[in-house]
DNA sequence: TATTGTTATACTCTATAACTATA
DNA sequence: TATAGTTATAGAGTATAACAATA
């Protein structure tokens, strides 16, 4: 397996300047040592936030193409699988707030990706239904994640690691 | 290792209650089924997300009586292992902005966790320092987190695997 | 009475511009 | 002029209370 590389970000700057032969030495050196993260990458919180915030920032640029917020392609997602829920259920679903969830659909729906269907049985309910432009972004953007963003993700960490990687999320999501 | 349980959340729901005998059943059983999550949960980003915020929550459970947050741990971390270094330093090194991290310093100070010390060789420069009780809350709360969160993480997942999530967490943050 | 969707609202995070004091 | 710390501010994201329509 490939081992982790040094340490990075201002690394090309460790190379002290040179520097006229008559000029004191400030107390401090000019090319500050880098800062050590000490034990702080040992903790959990600190790595995963920090891998969430660069992952969310490489999908968002991936689908940039159809201006999709990981939120909403959450809710394209669940709700391609699992048309004519309603809004609570969906929400829940994805930790969305019901009041929260309102002006995320306002948008899906005022972009024609997804429609609000007053149900039947319930007419308190909205079931929730991708338009056909939404089955068809929501398959584009499915394509761009996956060619631009996962891939490079399985050539990083290799194909099995990923998959534990996944697993290992998945079991603190669910059982931490 | 151990298996990926079943599915969870509403788990315990799923046996149908009992119906008289008379009453019709309705278009859709009053139990119902449960959302698939469907490939949602295959994207990284989707599962890194709702693991961090399980994380989050658990860690600020447990330092609880020391009423730090996880950004404010990790300037204490950080000033701790690098003493005298100034604001710009520490907060980029968090990826903090620096003006968003001016009220976060103000808190700590205010508290007397930390203080700003004017630099003498460049007075535009605030060195920071963790005061003695600075160390002693950073001390306590790292034993909580130890052996309340950390630990528990430990037995979750394993100690090697954990080792190899972290590894894999820090490789996405630095390379990807 | 309870629930669905909604509004209003507040609080935290994050992001940018611009000021001040120093260099 | 450039930089460190700061202020002001705007925008997301998230949280709670309360209302109308419906059950």
């Amino acid at each position: 397996m490939a081992v982790v590389k040094a340490v990075g970000a201002d690394g090309e700057k460790r190379k002290r300047p040179a520097r006229a032969l008559s000029q004191a030495l400030p107390q401090t050196p000019p090319v500050a040592d880098p800062i050590r993260l000490g034990d702080l990458s040992d903790f959990l919180g600190y790595s995963l936030k920090r891998a969430q915030l660069r992952i969310f920032d490489d999908f968002i640029g991936c689908v940039a193409p159809l201006q999709l917020t990981p939120a909403q392609f959450s809710v394209l997602m669940l709700v391609d699988a699992n048309p004519d829920r309603n809004q609570s259920e969906i929400a829940s679903t994805l930790g969305i707030l019901r009041p929260n969830f309102v002006a995320l659909l306002d948008e899906l729906e005022s972009r024609d990706l997804c429609v609000r269907v007053r149900s039947s049985n319930d007419r308190r309910s909205h079931n929730l239904r991708l338009t056909e432009k939404g089955r068809a972004v929501l398959a584009r953007a499915r394509k761009l994640i996956e060619t631009r963003h996962e891939i490079r993700l399985r050539e990083l960490l290799g194909d099995d690691n990923r998959e534990l990687l996944l697993a290992m999320l998945g079991k603190i999501a669910r059982e931490f």
